[in-house]
DNA sequence: TCCATTTCTATTGATATCAATCTATTTAGT
DNA sequence: ACTAAATAGATTGATATCAATAGAAATGGA
């Protein structure tokens, strides 16, 4: 039978990136999910929101490569938005095949509300970070993506 | 009507930590699912996996908290590595609440053949990283979770 | 113009994620 | 021993994620 050692597990628990991202995307999410809650947002339709915020709607693809999410995830993401109102999804009259989309004027309420949500939860995980921790992380990340 | 302003969302934009993690998160995962597709895993069954490969079989607590995952999403993920016969959920003789949880020798054979996919991939990866920086990485994700 | 290719998005199916809630079992206080 | 509280997981329902596929519209070459 083949055997992997465990002391090879515990190398590949200690050093591997993915899981150490995974982890801390999964915290992350929690604790943005908790804290965005009473404004009646999750983490992800925070950030999708904010990047619709805009002088011109952006079509889809564009907004999906700026989250870094496969474009059907972005087309689910979107449906309880725009069940709840907050967003709106129009024919781009430039280009039929293309979807415009923008924030309701009750989604930018929501938004507004939720802002100062972010910016507290923001300051706090930003200090538990070392000193100037939070530019370099943002950097190492951004390498990844 | 409440307004954010343009500059604010492009601040929120470039600073959220947790916008930049899941980003990473989406983006590592899908690398690591495509590295591991031809060894039939994807990136959190391998690292759920792998965090079984111990000497004495894990209750599900522990695990789920080693993974940063809500216990209800590993009792899910579980699901298909059982039907696929890589992993064997058993009762805690010692405490009938819980479960224990094992790799078959067909899920060990499978660990072994991701194994060195997982060395190259993560090789790659590291070097896109400046000098040391995938120690600091991480370290500061490690802050987050 | 016509047609092949490309681009943009939607749909389907599978797994992933978590909150809320439930059951079974153990533990602790009396 | 009895009972209340705590603990370990399972289930349900909603959203998130992506691969594979399909459709519609725009683009480019002949």
């Amino acid at each position: 039978m083949i055997e992997i050692p465990f002391s090879t597990t515990l190398m590949v628990r200690d050093t591997c990136l993915c899981l150490h991202v995974q982890r801390a995307a999964r915290a992350l999410a929690r604790l943005f999910d908790d804290a965005l809650r009473p404004a009646g947002l999750t983490n992800g339709q925070f950030s999708l929101m904010m990047s619709l915020n805009r002088p011109e709607p952006p079509p889809m693809g564009p907004v999906a490569a700026l989250l870094a999410m496969d474009q059907t995830t972005l087309t689910a993401a979107l449906k309880p938005l725009q069940r709840k109102g907050w967003v709106t999804v129009t024919e781009n009259p430039r280009d039929r095949r293309g979807r415009l989309l923008s924030l309701t004027p009750e989604g930018k309420a929501v938004l507004a509300k939720a802002l100062p949500i972010w910016k507290s939860t923001h300051a706090m995980i930003d200090g538990k970070l070392p000193k100037g921790g939070s530019a370099r992380l943002r950097q190492d990340l951004q390498a990844l993506s």
